[in-house]
Parts: C-alpha cells; structure tokens; sequence
DNA sequence: CATGAATGAGATTTCATTCAT
DNA sequence: GATGAATGAAATCTCATTCAT
C-alpha cells in the first residue's frame, strides 16, 4: 500500500473514532508512520485530507448504489437490496461510514460543502430510488396504495436511521437486516396477495 | 434574558451549526457579546458549558416521554404517541434537539461522557417502551406475532432517523407524522384484523 | 511603557536590524519579555505588526511634513526645510526609519499595500510642495527658470536617496545636510543673484 | 532558453517583486515550470542562486563602469557620463537592476554579504570617481570650490536615488536624465563661467 | 538532466483558561 | 457581576533541502 492510501487509510480511523478535531496530524504522522509534512506532501491539509475520505466514502456508497438502480426486479426486490446495502456497506466500509455518520452532521453547514453535498446526493437519489419503486408497486397491485411521495420520504430517513445505527455501533444488529426488510414487507405488500 | 441564559443560548446554535469542537470560547463570547472570562465565571470551563446544554435537551425530552410511559392506552396508540413525540419536540425545543443530532454523535466516545450517556439512555427507555408494547400488542392478537427485541430494537434506529431527519431540517416534513404512524400501523396490526 | 509599546518598538527594531522574515515572533517575544501569544493578543500577526510599525513611521513622517507645508518662507527656505527634515526625521526615528528603507523595496507588490501607499504618499506630497516651491520661487525671480514639474521629480528622487543614505548608515553623514542644502542653492539659486 | 537561464530569469523577476524570503522554491519551480531538485541541480541551494544573479547584476554594471573611468574627457563630461550610465543601465537591465534595488536593502546584514560588497564595491567606486572629477574640475577652475569630500558623498546617494527611481518604476522619467545633468551642471559649474 | 517522494527543523497561530482589578 | 491583559500548551503548516531512481 502506498504512503499516501497508509495516510488515508490511517486518517480515516482516526477521524472515525476520535473525531476530527481531537485528532492531530501528529498522531496521523505518528500511527501511518510517515512524516507529518508527508502528509502535507499528498494533501493540501487536514481539512483536504477530511474531504478527500468523506468523498472516497460518499463516492464508494453511489457506484455500489447505482448498480442497484440498474439492477430489474420487482419492486419489493430492489427495496430489500437497498436495505441489505446499506448493511452490506457498512461492513465494507466501517471506517469511512462511521466518520460519515459522526462528522458530517456538525459540517452540514460547512463553506467547502463536502458533507452537505454528500448528503443531499444520498438522499436525492435514494428518494428518488424509492419513487420509483413505490410507484411501481401500486401500480402492479403488488403494493398497498400509499402515498408516493411521503412514503418515499419517511423511508429515507428510515433507512437513514438504520445504516447510523449500524455504522455508529448503536446497538447489536444481529438479524437487523432482516428484521428491517420484513417490518417493511409487511407495511407494504398488498392484504389480499398476504392474506 | 440574563447573560448567563444569553450564553446558553448563543453557545447552543454555535455548537449545534459548526460543532463542538469548532466552537471557540471566543466566537461565543462575541456573539453572545459578553466578554470570555464571564463565560468562565458561570461555567467551569467550555465542556462544562456544552454539557449543561445537553443536559438540558435530553432531560426535557425525558421528563416528556415519562408522561407517555405513564399512559394506558392500546399498544399501538402508545406507539403513535411515540412517534408523535418526536414531532412535537423538535418543534419545541428546535435548538436543543438540532444541537443533540449534529453535536452529540461526535462526541460519543468522549471522556466525559454526557453524549454517550444520553444517547444510552434514550435508547434503551425506547427500546424497553417499544419491547413492552410490541408483547403486549402480540399477546393481545392486536399486533401481527412479530420478533419482539429485534423489532424493538429496529424501530428505535428508525424513530431515531425520524427525529434527525427533522431535527437537522433534512427536507420536508408535511405529513411526516403521519405517514409514520401509518408505516408501522400497516406493518404491526394483525392481518386477520386488518382484512 | 506598556507591553504592546515594548513589543512594538521591540519589533521595529528587530525587523529593522534583521529584515522582516529574518525575524521570528518568538524573538520579538523573548526580546520584549512578553510571550509569545500576547503579541497575538495586540495584533491580529506579525505582518499587522509590521504594517502598524510602518504605518506609524510614515504618519509620524507626514505630520512633521505637514507643520512645513504651512510654513510660510521664501522657496529656497521651504527647500532647506524639507532637506533637513530628512535628517531630522532619521535621527527622531531610526528604527522605523530604517525598516522603512530596507522593507518597502521589497513589498511595494503586497497585497496588503500599505508600503505602496506609504510611499505614493510620500512621493506624491513632496512633489507637490517642490512644485510649488519651484515655481514660486521662479516667479518671483529668485530661482533659475528651470523645467518645474521635471526637476520637482528628479528632486523628490533626490531626496529619497538622501533619506535612504542616511536611514542605512550607508556611510558617515557628517556635514551631509548642509552640503545637500548647498547643492541645491547653487543649482536653483538665480545667477544674476548669485553674482 | 536553457533551463538554467529559466531558473535565473524567474528567480530574479519573483526576488525583485516578493523579496528574497517571500520567495519559496517550490514557487520558482513552478513559474519556472521546473521541478524543485533541478534548481538544487544547478545551483547549491537558494541562497547561490540569488548570489548569482546578483552578482551579474553588479559586474555587468561595474564593467560598464570601469569604461568610464577610462575615459579622458573634461569633469563635468565625466560627470554627465555617470548619470547617463545609471539611466542606460537601468534599460538594458531592468530586471537585474530591479532585483538589485528593491532585495538589496533588505539583506545588507546577510551573513553571505553579496549584497552587502555589491554595495559597498558601488558606493566606493563611484565616490572616488566622484572625487576625482570634483578635485580635477575645481583644480582647473570649471567648478564652483565646492567641499570635496561631502560633495562627492552627496553625489553618490543623489545618483543612487535616480536609479532606484528609475529601476523600481517609481514614477515616470522622460526628460529626467538630461533634468538631472542639468541640475548637477547648474550646481557645479564655476559662477564666472556661467555668468 | 530530471523527478516524485520524503523529511528535519522550525515558524505562525490558536485556544481554553486564568489573574488582577 | 464583569473585564483587559496575559499565558501554557499545542496544533497546523511551510520551507529549504535531499534521496533514490
């Protein structure tokens, strides 16, 4: 691995379990075993170093996402996969996510923007993953007829709650995935195909 | 309003807009247009400040839920109430509540503790609020025979996404309330009743 | 004095000696038996440092030059006064005299712009009083017919090198005064006066 | 342009506008568009590299000076050469002379001392050609009986300001070497032969 | 001739906090 | 209750310079 992925890599759990602020680029320097000005040889600072995880993050999450807006299945389907992906990321990823969901709420109103962008992204597009598939289902019959745009919505920030409670370690998870794609199956199939 | 209660105040939106740690004692007396020092001499010191504040948003959110721990009603109007809750108390404490969602999940693994501890105990007054209402509901036959921890558990990351998700302003919440409470009403109420 | 006059007369001092990069706030610090971050605490850095020392310098040179602008004596007179207020000034003011002339050469581009500004200032207010000394003086016939606004601007070149000669101690100064002032006589003097 | 005359050229023109400390390598490297080690290639380290182009600045000088001295030609004519001298220089080197006139005064006390000799060679030079025109011409009874010495001292931080004007685009110059041989002409020539 | 990567040394600056009044 | 002045500790960052290739 090169210095500069050792410094990122190093960075970025630091970032995770620390915060940012409480942690130096000493002890960056120190933990990858570089020098500190190396760290200023790759990035133009800490704060380029912060945005350059948080965007390898964001960026790592979408290209696994949009596999799955291309994938054809049925409604349900596709939303169980995204369910099962935000499980699925968090495992690939712990790092990058848990510094997501610890550091960008308090920089959602930053002037480089990074997080804010990031989450506006994630939510964009998974409002608009969801639609579709809520469209769809009710369309089909394989749904109940809710309301599209709420629903989509409320299960954003649902699913919000789900990957920060993994990803911040919250609580066990042992069988969340399931339990979170079942809790929805039953909200949103059609009575008459569950009865 | 006294300066002490000017310095909460000011002290409050700075930590919940740019965090704790990029809050300096100094931006805070500017803007709260006292000089440092008073700062100091009505708290020990900056985390001494921070962890006022946050005590103060989580035990008025508690001394709120206690009242609905107290009610008797069906289990699943306990779950609204619930879920209702969380509306009612951003829109009456905004500051505090934005200051928890954005403040608090970086400084989980602080030493003092006051985040962490807050975040533990809301949980698990959830997590046994909804465990008990969920037997409860199966017991009755009112609720579909769910898994109940798991269940619990899982609602907990979802009302919490809930309330981040208007807490920080996330984007539109017409309706939110509602759509959630129809959410889990579709997904927990027993199909043979429901049909 | 008060702590900020020592760091600032201690700063002048030192950048005058050593140059402005050659310097470090630590020096000025331990030179001025402060700390470090009390420099800090009076000026927003070191270049507002320097600016406020250089600022000092040229206002203090301004006003003296203004109490000759409103002295009313013949032309060769006001003359004579400029020179020896060259003189005067360095004496009064070395330190800042000669942090003027070593510095602003080198920072006539700053963005900051204060040497800029200082020094059109300066050339800008002493063309005018010799421009008007000159053509005074040869209205009235006691000075030669020469090209006013020309030699106005060679002599504010002039004068500029006497100043620097003597802020730098670029050699023994001794007599410097009244042969500067003779020189000029003899040049501007009318010869039919003369003789 | 061989790479080295690049390097030279950008580090004169970066000296002459930012000074010498203002002035990273890493800058030189770039508007050069070099790499950084290059410049270690051909030159031992930052401080020879400003040492060289400061010396070509003085020896092309002092060689077009030395053909003065040479010269056989009546006082004043020597003189009227000298003052001619600086303004030709000044448009055959503008950058060197630039570089000369506005990072010299700064690094006077340098240990290296290259500006410091530069100086002291050219403030020698032209006193003691100064003062033997000036003994020669009172000798001969052209001059006015003007005090040696002081004279040609005056002379030399006079014509030093005329360069600095010029180098350092102080302001504009038409008409301002012949203003200059004029003035000195003026001064020096002997009453009765004026008259 | 040329360079990407790396570093030792050190400078500027920030910040929470205190002291004397 | 209030403040101007002051500080210890430490963090971020820069810079000239070198090494390996």
């Amino acid at each position: 691995m090169s210095k500069k992925q050792t410094i990122l890599k190093t960075a970025a759990s630091l970032f995770a379990t620390q915060g940012f602020d409480a942690t130096t680029t000493q002890q960056i320097a120190r933990e990858a075993n570089v020098t500190e000005p190396l760290i200023y040889y790759h990035f133009k600072g800490k704060d380029d170093l912060f945005t350059q995880i948080i965007k390898t993050g964001f960026s790592a999450y979408l290209s696994r996402f949009e596999t799955l807006e291309q994938s054809r299945a049925t409604p349900f389907e596709q939303i169980r996969k995204l369910i099962e992906l935000q499980f699925d990321i968090v495992e690939a990823m712990p790092d990058e996510l848990r510094l997501i969901a610890s550091a960008c709420p308090a920089r959602l109103h930053d002037p480089d923007g990074t997080c804010a962008e990031g989450v506006r992204e994630y939510q964009n597009r998974h409002k608009a993953y969801l639609t579709r598939c809520l469209a769809e289902g009710i369309e089909t019959g394989e749904f109940e007829p809710v309301p599209v745009e709420e629903t989509a919505s409320l299960m954003v920030a649902y699913i919000n709650g789900i990957i920060r409670y993994k990803a911040m370690n919250l609580g066990d998870t042992d069988n969340m995935c399931r339990t979170a794609v079942d809790f929805c199956h039953r909200s949103l199939m059609n009575g008459n195909i569950k009865g």
